[in-house]
DNA sequence: GGAATATGGTTTAAAATTCAACTGTTTTCA
DNA sequence: TGAAAACAGTTGAATTTTAAACCATATTCC
């Protein structure tokens, strides 16, 4: 989203104990925000264009489709395409207007609803899918080794798992 | 931004001629997609809560801050940090209420603008700066070994360039 | 059992982002 | 020279996202 996020000293900025990035670490970091930025940019774009719905609500309707019987908990849904309930929750609400999803009440959990992936939802998908996947290849594994692309793999699930509060009270 | 973008078949999706992902490429492609998703989200909160700006705010005045005189066209600006002109004249005008930068006519091209970063911006920029840097750290490179984060630097050149039209002219 | 608290989800308003239209300047080129 | 096209940037309305308050049901624990 965005690049150039200060990591070296800026300027005359002199704390006390802090460890500036290298030169090398420095050129990595700006990399990855630009690399990443870009990526999500185009595909999303892209995905926008061919199916008129963007990446995030893409990824809703993959989500729902994997899942049993099509249908996910809106706070299951949420964790799983790494949105705010609230977002996610608009979100379903304009796909749901599309025709692309409807909303159940959850029998077991009376607080809760299921988000339930449409038949029309599943075309749209599958209309899309494999337009993108294609994009997706030309813009991120056919410019890698099969050995850079297990490096990635590694690094990036090192990289995943949030903060340090591993354990603690879940807020979001 | 999100998670789980659909890139193996969909069920029953039949298209011809298209090459679906291995377990490998989707593991790894969902694997990025969450950790930039997660990083991003975190190192932004992080920031905003340290100085009240936001990640892609913050890049703007590191950015000027790096300038000679502190000051960019606005256009090289929108590029640098990666965001529409819109939104960066816009994002301008915060930051310009708040403060942190100004904006000054220019002399040699009289349809453009100078951004520049003020002396209060460049305070804001120098007493977030270690903090950030900080918290970088530990979020990424400190997961990392040396070798690891040679091999994230060279996947990501490959990665930033966007899409092949890398002559043609410049949208945006 | 029942009060306190936590959870699931929505909603409303405010803030940020996008999109398209628009102004004024510069460049191109016939 | 001058008309057409390109460029730099802003603006305002529409859409999306975020933040906080809120409702209803579940769970905890005395």
């Amino acid at each position: 989203m965005t690049a150039g996020v200060s990591t070296m000293a800026p300027m005359t900025a002199r704390e006390e104990g802090v460890r500036w990035l290298d030169a090398e670490e420095q050129s990595v970091w700006r990399s990855l925000l630009r690399a990443q930025s870009r990526i999500e940019e185009e595909l999303d774009r892209d995905l926008q264009a061919r199916s008129g719905v963007g990446l995030v609500e893409f990824g809703i309707l993959v989500a729902l489709s994997e899942a049993p019987g099509m249908r996910m908990r809106m706070r299951v849904l949420a964790d799983s395409v790494i949105v705010s309930k609230s977002r996610l929750s608009h979100q379903i609400t304009r796909l749901e207007r599309a025709g692309y999803v409807r909303r159940e009440p959850c029998e077991e959990d009376r607080r809760g609803f299921w988000a339930i992936l449409t038949d029309q939802g599943l075309e749209v998908l599958r209309a899309a899918a494999g337009g993108h996947v294609t994009r997706v290849r030309e813009r991120v594994f056919d410019r890698l080794t099969r050995e850079q692309v297990r490096q990635l793999g590694a690094v990036m699930r090192l990289l995943e798992p949030g903060d340090g509060a591993g354990g603690g009270p879940n807020p979001r």
